[in-house]
DNA sequence: AAAGTGTTTGACCTACTTTGACCTATATGG
DNA sequence: CCATATAGGTCAAAGTAGGTCAAACACTTT
């Protein structure tokens, strides 16, 4: 097995054994208990510990910094899961976000508000920066994304009535 | 828990049991109370206790010198205008981005919900296209200026025709 | 065997906190 | 008046802790 696998393993038990489903940890310290490299700590969570995979990571550098890491449920049947698959995919022109952002708010699938916080990212006033098109068209399938996961997390978790922040203060 | 998170709330609770929201405290007295020197307490009062977590600071030195920490609530459309201009800009690193969410998230400006729609479309995943860096807080200030105004449009929406707003909540 | 994919490591970077040396402002008694 | 004690301010260095990136490595597929 893996240190990596290990490290995953580790983790999503911490995470089982949290009520709250969210846990901090220290990066070093974790390092120091598997004798690998700090940086392998972010490579497990940058590869498994994802939105797509249903968690959020939120971290704090110098002194007490820590890593907190909290998992939602979703549904991997999800019709959102689906958009984000065959119509968002790693590109998106402005257009079929546009046209995206209306179906899905027709269908109910969002509401009006969260489908104009979405149109605001992905205006051509926020995204004007001097790239070539398709990078732009990269940039827009990545928010998108990431939005619509965000959105459907929350109207998951509203649904079981417990809420998952990704703000949190500090204490 | 860090010094300067204690420090930090135990001035917010004693902020909290003043009843005019207003409080003036000596210097050497509060550091030899936390056992630590005394430019860590404008250490705390300089990075949590500035104008943007609201809060209005006036100080006198010399015999009988102290510090008097006044919490002030603004509405939330004057506090984002404000914001968008002085911590925005054009230019938003990502710990300046996350900052901004977090104080207006507690400080109940916007919406928890509202600030990971925000944090989903600035997310490093979000972002991860070959560009620069300053490039990148070019597109983040774009972005989070234009989410920050549709966010206040709909608050403004949803208030028009009722009492002329200004939501004052305590705590 | 070569190419592709995923993993591991380490050098270097950035963010936040704590401390202390030195500076400035105000009050007060000689 | 002004010397001195009192009290807050500033800044930079040191300490703590996480982030990034690319090179090296390992394992699979072709």
């Amino acid at each position: 097995m893996r240190l990596s696998d290990s490290i995953e393993s580790f983790i999503k038990e911490m995470i089982g054994a949290a009520e709250d489903d969210g846990i901090e940890l220290r990066r070093n310290e974790l390092a120091e208990y598997f004798h690998c490299a700090p940086s392998q700590i972010n490579y497990v969570l940058s590869t498994r510990f994802t939105p797509e995979h249903g968690y959020m990571i939120e971290s704090r550098r110098g002194g007490g910094g820590c890593i907190r890491i909290i998992h939602v449920e979703t549904s991997p049947t999800d019709h959102v899961d689906y958009l984000i698959r065959e119509r968002v995919g790693t590109s998106l022109t402005e257009p079929e976000a546009r046209l995206l952002l209306r179906q899905l708010t027709v269908s109910n699938t969002i509401t009006a508000a969260d489908a104009s916080m979405i149109a605001a990212a992905l205006s051509p006033q926020s995204l004007a920066v001097p790239i070539p098109e398709e990078m732009k068209s990269a940039l827009r399938a990545k928010i998108m994304r990431n939005m619509l996961l965000t959105v459907i997390r929350r109207i998951q978790s509203e649904h079981r009535g417990t809420t998952a922040l990704i703000i949190r203060e500090r204490k």
